[in-house]
RNA sequence: GUGGCCAUAGCUCAAUGGCAGAGCGUCUGACUGUGGAUCAGAAGGUUGCGGGUUCGACACCCGUUGGCCACCCCA
C-alpha cells in the first residue's frame, strides 16, 4: 500500500454516529407516530429521479441546486431528488388507482448543492406529509394542526406557524401593478419585512427597480398587522384573486379554531412568502423564536403540480418538517428526555474468566429472551477493564458472575451510576434485572 | 453563487520568523473479584493540502480544500 487516502465525506454531508442516531431515531419515531395518528401512511420512492421529472417544477434558482447523477454509460438522465413533493406528484400521476384523498408521509434524505452552513446541509432528511385529492380548507387545517401536534409533542414551546396565501400575494402584485417578471423581486422584498423593517423593504424594492409610487403602496399594504383580515379586504376587495385567497384563509381560521390549536401558535401573516414556484393557495411556515435558525417547517397547497404529469390535475396540500433543524434546536435547548441514553445496551454481562464464559453467555441470553438489551463482554481480560468499558459507553448496569456467584447459582448486578450491587438468584435473573433496569 | 473569519496531538487550545507545547482524553502499572478518585510512566504531529519569500516558516505571501458566519436562497 502506498500513501493513505484522506478519510473524508463530501462537502456539506456527514456521518451520523450512533449517539446522534439514537437522538434522530427518537425524533423521527415521534414524528412518524403523529403522522400515523392523523391517518397518513408511509411511502418510499427512489433517491434518483429522471432529470425531466424534477426540472421545471421548482423555479430557476432552486433548480440550479439539483445534483445530476447520471451513470457514465447510462442512457437515462438522472438527478438526486431535491424534495419529496415532486416525487409524490409523480407517484400520484403514475398510480391513478390510489384511493383519494391519498394521505402519505415520507421521511427520507434529499440533496441540494447549496453552500453549507449550520442547519443547512447538502444531504438532509425531510419529513413530508401531504393530502392529495382534497381542495377543502379542512385538509389545510389538518396539516397545520398536525404541525402543531408534532412540535408540541417534541417539547417545543414558543413557535408560530405563519400562514399566508399565494392568491393574496398575487393580488398584492396586481394591486401594485408590477409586471410579472418583477414579481419575484417584489415578493422577496416583502418576505424580509420582519428581518429588515419597512425602511429596509423600501430600499430593497427600489433596488429591484420597482417604481416609487408602487413602493409606497406596498409598504402601506404590507404593514397591515397579522390576522387583520378586514383591513386587507378593504384594500384588495376589488381583486377577485385576493378575495378568493382571503376567503380561504378565513375558512382555515375557522377550522383551526374548531381543532383547538392554541391561538399563540399560528398567525396569518400577509407578508410571508415561500420561494417554490409550485404553490397555488395557502402556504405555511413555522419559525421558533428562541434560537434563530430559520424555519422548522414549510409547505402549502399546490393544486396544479400533479397536472404536469397527468391529464387531470389533483388538488394537493402538505408540509415538510425540517428534521435537521428541529434536531439542531433540540440539541441547543437540550430537549431530549433522559430516557434516550448514549447507548442501546442496558446491561453489560461481564465474563469473569474462560471457565465462566458459559455461565455468562446463558445469563446474557436469558436477559435477551426477557427483552433486555444485553451485551456480552467478548474478552475475559479482567473485570476492571470490562467495567471501564461499560462506563465509557455509559451502559447503566453490569452483571457479574464470578466463581462465588456461580457456586451459589447467583449473579451480581452492579448499578454503574450509584455503585450499588445486588445479589440475584440465577433462576429469577430476568425478572429481577428487568425491575432494576426499568426503574 | 458573492464577501468575511478560521484550520496545530483523539478533543479544547498555546507557541516575537529561531528545538512544536499544555490541559483533558487514551494506553500501561501501583490494584492477580470491581469503572468513574489519587500517584508514577508511556504513546500520540509531514502544524489541512500545494507552491513561494527567507540562512531558517506553525507564523509572512499566493493558490487550493474543508468548517463556520453574513448575503442569496432555503428544511
Amino acid at each position: 500500500m502506498g500513501t493513505k487516502i484522506q478519510p473524508r465525506v463530501p462537502r456539506g454531508m456527514r456521518d451520523l454516529l450512533p449517539q446522534k442516531m439514537l437522538q434522530r431515531q427518537y425524533v423521527i419515531g415521534k414524528v412518524e407516530n403523529i403522522f400515523q395518528r392523523f391517518g397518513f401512511e408511509p411511502l418510499q420512492t427512489p433517491a434518483l429521479e429522471l432529470r425531466e421529472t424534477l426540472m421545471g417544477k421548482y423555479g430557476d434558482d432552486a433548480e440550479k441546486l439539483i445534483y445530476d447523477a447520471k451513470h457514465r454509460e447510462g442512457k437515462e438522465d438522472l438527478s438526486l431528488r431535491y424534495d419529496l413533493t415532486v416525487p409524490l406528484t409523480r407517484v400520484v400521476a403514475m398510480y391513478p388507482e390510489l384511493v383519494k384523498p391519498f394521505k402519505r408521509y415520507q421521511i427520507a434524505p434529499v440533496w441540494r448543492a447549496e453552500r453549507p452552513q449550520k442547519g443547512r446541509y447538502r444531504e438532509f432528511y425531510q419529513c413530508d406529509a401531504d393530502i392529495v385529492g382534497s381542495k377543502s380548507m379542512l385538509a389545510d387545517a389538518e396539516i397545520v394542526t398536525m404541525i402543531y401536534t408534532v412540535l408540541q409533542t417534541l417539547g417545543f414551546k414558543s413557535f408560530v406557524t405563519k400562514i399566508n396565501n399565494r392568491k393574496i400575494l398575487t393580488g398584492i402584485g396586481q394591486y401594485a401593478g408590477v409586471p410579472n417578471e418583477m414579481l419575484g423581486g417584489l415578493y422577496r422584498a416583502i418576505d424580509k419585512l420582519e428581518k429588515i423593517g419597512a425602511d429596509g423593504v423600501r430600499e430593497e424594492m427600489t433596488k429591484s427597480a420597482i417604481p416609487a409610487n408602487v413602493v409606497d403602496k406596498m409598504i402601506d399594504l404590507v404593514s397591515i398587522p397579522p390576522d387583520n383580515f378586514g383591513e386587507l379586504r378593504e384594500r384588495l376587495g376589488d381583486l377577485p384573486i385576493a378575495t378568493e385567497g382571503l376567503g380561504e384563509l378565513e375558512q382555515l381560521a375557522t377550522f383551526l379554531g374548531d381543532a383547538n390549536v392554541p391561538r399563540a401558535n399560528y398567525q396569518f401573516d400577509f407578508a410571508m412568502v415561500r420561494g417554490l414556484a409550485y404553490y397555488t393557495g395557502p402556504i405555511y411556515e413555522t419559525v421558533v423564536t428562541e434560537p434563530k435558525i430559520g424555519s422548522l417547517t414549510g409547505g402549502g397547497r399546490y393544486d396544479e403540480l400533479v397536472g404536469l404529469f397527468s391529464s387531470q390535475s389533483i388538488p394537493t396540500t402538505g408540509t415538510s418538517l425540517g428534521i435537521e433543524r428541529i434536531i439542531d434546536v433540540m440539541d441547543e435547548l437540550a430537549m431530549y428526555p433522559a430516557s434516550i441514553g448514549k447507548t442501546v445496551t442496558q446491561v453489560l454481562v461481564t465474563v469473569f474468566n474462560r471457565d465462566l464464559i458459559g455461565a455468562s453467555t446463558r445469563a446474557a441470553n436469558a436477559l435477551r429472551a426477557a427483552g433486555i438489551n444485553a451485551e456480552l463482554a467478548l474478552d475475559a481480560e479482567g473485570l476492571g477493564k470490562q467495567l471501564k468499558y461499560a462506563a465509557a459507553k455509559a451502559i447503566p448496569f453490569a452483571l457479574i458472575i464470578g466463581p462465588d456467584e456461580a457456586a451459589a447459582q447467583k449473579a451480581t448486578l452492579r448499578d454503574l451510576t450509584s455503585g450499588e450491587q445486588t445479589l440475584i438468584p440465577q433462576s429469577e435473573l430476568a425478572d429481577a434485572v428487568k425491575l432494576k433496569v426499568k426503574s
